[in-house]
DNA sequence: GACGCTCGTCGAAGCGCTTCGACCGACGAG
DNA sequence: CTCGTCGGTCGAAGCGCTTCGACGAGCGTC
């Protein structure tokens, strides 16, 4: 009975199986799984009822082989520290959620493989496409994407985004829609504190984009406007604080665009003479719960991940069933009013002068 | 020249591709890859060079299918709330870097699709083994992993752990450790705050032992011990702190397992009168990088994270390869001295009475 | 000098699935 | 009544790889 190679399946229930115990041929019930013909009620009805009992499973590998569709895509995550982990969590969660609901599983690759992973993965056929984050303005896999007719999603714009899908909160919107917040309370002098220096040296576009959203909109409105990228631990945050209210005293509202270094922020400004949001009012870009757990809950713009990460997977699907879809996909931010924010008091501003 | 079905390959190189260059077999060519027979150096230098030259890469699903191998494990994260986000993160990333050592891609599945995905996961011969993380004591994962026959190792300890492969750090002396620690400095009567009661409730193993260790030690070591779980939020932490030290005003030392709360603890005990360490010596459970960048530098167990995942994946290997592995790895803790803890101050010492 | 080795290589048989073309009745149109 | 059509099913080929048995050549042995 056993030819010599391919030894026999172990408890594998394969799709001869299933056609033998329903009485049909294996092809109708790959054609029942798929629905790529037309199949009787009746003989619908028994090969599903045979694949129930029978607790059938196509073998992953054999569909992947004879479909040329592995119904696997990548996820390429940065995991280099410095990035804002929960976002990165929260967003890796949608992503696995929202392709299960499209049959699809999702395969971790981490960026430091590099192009060469990419590649390799392209390659071997493991993946049907890829998701790539934290897409840098110059960013080293574009190119390689370009070449290799993968299709992709990116999370992220590069500086040359033609040609590419891309997904993203538009966080030039969202960088003006803090300063427009903060001028219609009546600020006048506000400071970004941004992501750490790496990350604009890495040339990060969402860092960028906010940058100059917020540079920008404080033009527009006559705000004026200092802008400087902030490290993460605690005692980093202080002594950017305290240089930053030394040298412009009469700052009286913050823009915080790093979620590690939003809590130290809200504690450190106390400890320097300033209440919030008596005297200084803080905005933040990040996620809402923790906006929603911090000292006075923050007035925020949400950087809403799983939203990303939903529409990210949509587009890939659709790109997988040759569907044309728009290259940019820019999320509109909405901001959130919370307790961190306040009118600039007259006897501040009077006195600020 | 094309066969009706299975479609020639788009620009795939395949193995026969390699052969026809080198002038071999195309079985040849798969024991050069595999080392599985004796090839002459000749012939393998030939073989190499064909593949380096048409950048031949083994279909993965025709490999998984011939060899039964995918060369695929799976990580089953919690990726619900209230976790431990950067550690888990850290974690994954260990995973996925020495999975790729060892020539193996990872799978990223939910927990939230629960047993049916791990069953579908099996039985569709999609991974060779999985990873478990966030293992409850009583977990419904657990059972179904003895049926599956699918090679697996948990990441923390069910309640009933024979036959299973797990790996953690031992919570429980990590505990100890802390208390012994503070008891060395002269602290007789410490708090533990805790993950959040949820976590308690879900019977989560690291939180129980770690809680049990500190009082087991406590106990032996004759200091007084309150144990309490901490919500995650500022103003949670603030409540629990003020609770704390109303009702036990004589408390010197604080034992904090849960990174969100940390942050929020430093914060908070200067603003309740406690200067730490002046006052309050706190050691912390928690990733390094955490306890490095907090206010005052904690004193801390680091939870390895990257070790254990490392660990995991090496287990999980030899698994794959039959071979024999302990049931139980439990990695010591070790404890960093910084800057949040002190000798209790004789003052203080006496005033507590 | 024949025998049995081992070493290195090849050919063929599948792994479990999808998909194409063929086929066979039934049915509506002419 | 015949022909074309279409819905429903089957059989076979093949996706790209691994692996088993076979086999030829070279070599040491008695």
């Amino acid at each position: 009975m056993t030819g010599s190679p391919g030894r026999p399946s172990p408890g594998q229930v394969t799709i001869a199986d299933v056609a033998r115990h329903a009485g049909v041929a294996a092809s109708t019930v790959s054609y029942v799984l798929s629905g790529k013909r037309a199949i009787s009620e009746l003989t619908r009805a028994r090969v599903l009822a045979s694949i129930r009992l029978l607790g059938y499973h196509p073998n992953a590998g054999a569909r992947a082989l004879a479909s040329r569709r592995a119904n696997v895509i990548a996820l390429v995550l940065p995991l280099r520290s410095g990035m804002q982990v929960p976002v990165v969590m929260q967003f890796a969660t949608a992503v696995v959620t929202t392709a299960r609901r499209y049959d699809h599983d999702v395969l971790l690759v981490t960026s430091d493989e590099g192009p060469a992973g990419l590649r390799r993965i392209a390659a071997s056929a493991l993946v049907d496409g890829v998701l790539l984050m934290d897409v840098e303005l110059d960013d080293a896999r574009v190119p390689l994407l370009r070449e290799l007719a993968l299709p992709s999603v990116l999370i992220g714009f590069p500086a040359e985004a033609t040609g590419l899908t891309c997904v993203d909160l538009d966080f030039h919107r969202a960088g003006a829609a803090c300063v427009a917040h903060l001028a219609g309370l009546g600020h006048r002098r506000v400071a970004l504190l941004g992501a750490p220096a790496a990350v604009y040296e890495r040339g990060t576009g969402f860092a960028h984009r906010t940058r100059s959203g917020v540079v920008e909109a404080a033009e527009l409105q006559g705000v004026q406007v200092v802008t400087l990228p902030c490290e993460e631990g605690a005692a980093d945050v202080r002594r950017t604080l305290t240089a930053l209210l030394a040298e412009h005293p009469d700052v009286s509202a913050l823009i915080v665009q790093n979620e590690a270094a939003v809590g130290p922020v809200l504690a450190t400004l106390p400890t320097l003479g300033r209440q919030v949001p008596r005297d200084v009012s803080v905005v933040a870009i990040c996620p809402d719960p923790f906006a929603e757990q911090s000292g006075p809950m923050l007035t925020s713009v949400p950087v809403p991940a799983e939203e990303i990460g939903r529409q990210a997977v949509a587009l890939l699907m659709s790109k997988l069933r040759d569907e044309q879809v728009p290259e940019a996909t820019l999320l509109q931010p909405r901001l959130t009013v919370r307790d961190s924010t306040a009118a600039t008091p007259a006897v501040h501003a009077a006195g600020g002068h």
